[in-house]
DNA sequence: ATTGCCCTTCCAAATAACGGAAGATCAAAG
DNA sequence: CTTTGATCTTCCGTTATTTGGAAGGGCAAT
């Protein structure tokens, strides 16, 4: 999980005191847990904070006390279904994801490819709901993962929405992160591949994010016209040959379209400002 | 979300230096949050912690620098997405969801049904994974959320691998709390649909969560043969007559299997301890 | 029996939280 | 434009909590 929203030069924008430092060392407690590490010992966990083993004690025991760590037969902690339960929450509270899934439903369904969608959050994509298909290999981004948006198809529509300065500042931020040899790592290819997005609408990745796999997503957009969510199918490339891409992009646009109208989006309405120009 | 694991006499086990109360405080915050209230604003944290507004205006505020909550437009807190990303975390360490994922997709896809799996988590049924369709209507419970075990036919099927006495004092902690006229009431007519469950494999529900809704439900048993988890399917009366819960429980039982055997559960294995006798 | 590792508790010193108060901000009402 | 009310933010002396080193207990391997 990445550090707060903490860019360059506004760094604790907050006065010392109305901030409890307690609190938030139990915070940095969580946080250590993550996809790669989602375990720890409270040892390990002293040693990464650089506090005495006596104080990680104290911490992971409260965070235990509440349900929000469990301890395993290990010896070690993982994240309590509390958690879950909260983030089952958050995740209601998104409009374009409540409103989505039966979308995300019919689109695994019509493709027979999986489906995902993901908002963009400190230069990565967000998964936030998915639906997939058993006969498709298991290849889609779990619940609450993040991927470097211009390395995904998913990540490209939401950048394209944004000013290209921005998404410069984001590269600049967190790095080209590429994840395979077709991954974009310049800045002239980034923006030539967004004006082609403006242009027609939706993104393609072919094996940028994963080698063999390909992805075509569209933008979903809110009241004010902002992208504020994609969706996008996603399969094997034997499954996506190039000249299904068109007629995937249809689909996928689609319903993005009627979820964007279902949040009060109107294409027609000329009072929406275009996002570039 | 209900208060931590104590039950009756076990509160406090821990001595009082062994926790930091200001870590407590804020997990507290968090704890508001649920579905029913998904949104606060500072002045009712601070009423409802019991705490003057400095304080639960520290608090916030150190949830929001780390991204825990969010502050909406409105002036109001929601739950931020590094919580989401957590409960992937969460979600993804828990062997019989990762397993279980396609055999509820293929569940879905040949009864034309929503599929479901959940856990038993104090007294309730914890859903930690779905598959709809969107052929069926919307009625299903979203990732996180609780239902009254007894009062569904997973629960039925997660109580019937306990001792009557575990499940009987569960019911003493948490209360009947029927949903509909149909719920379980009486701690006999429990134990008779205890054992009905215990006698056929599954278990079913017809109309005693949801007035209309029913649901057909098989246990999902680790290496020990405990049953961790329980999957089943579920859609309107209509669609689920009386004539076809055989036939649903046959499948449902299935791939139960089938995702017991990932486990490592061997059902012909005699050193398996028949859970009751 | 010894060693090493982790768990749990204890305690005095250091520090961080507390909470009342006051100024700032903002929007709606007069 | 001024007033009013409500929420936001900061300040600071007091007080309660955290801190972290030490020490004892348990467990398993040596």
């Amino acid at each position: 999980m990445r550090r707060s929203r903490a860019r360059e030069g506004d760094r604790d924008a907050r006065r010392p005191d109305s901030v409890a430092k307690t609190i938030g060392s139990g915070l940095q407690v969580l946080s250590l847990f993550n996809h790669l590490a989602p375990e720890w010992a409270i040892t390990n966990i002293a040693q990464r904070l650089d506090v005495p083993y006596s104080t990680a004690y104290r911490y992971v025991t409260t965070l235990d006390v509440e349900g929000y760590l469990v301890r395993q037969p290990s010896g070690m902690y993982r994240i309590g279904l509390p958690l879950v339960e909260l983030a089952g929450v958050a995740l209601n509270q998104l409009d374009v994801r409540v409103h989505g899934l039966s979308h995300l439903d019919h689109l695994a369904d019509v493709t027979g490819l999986n489906a995902n969608m993901a908002v963009l959050d400190q230069g990565d994509t967000f998964h936030i709901a998915y639906a997939v298909r058993s006969a498709v290999p298991r290849m889609y981004t779990a619940l609450g993962r993040r991927a470097v948006a211009h390395c995904t198809a998913l990540g490209k529509v939401l950048l394209a929405d944004l000013p290209f300065e921005e998404v410069r500042s984001l590269i600049e931020t967190y790095g080209w992160r590429p994840y395979t040899a077709r991954s974009i790592q310049t800045a002239p290819e980034l923006e030539r591949a967004m004006a082609e997005v403006r242009a027609c609408g939706y993104a393609v990745d072919r094996g940028e994010r994963n080698v063999g796999l390909r992805c075509v997503a569209a933008p979903v957009r809110d009241r004010g016209g902002r992208a504020i969510a994609a969706i996008s199918v996603s399969g094997p490339q034997d499954r996506v040959p190039e000249e299904r891409l068109s007629e995937l992009a249809t689909t996928v646009l689609e319903h993005a379209s009627m979820i964007s109208y279902r949040l009060g989006y109107d294409a027609a309405d000329p009072t929406h400002v275009l996002p570039l120009g």
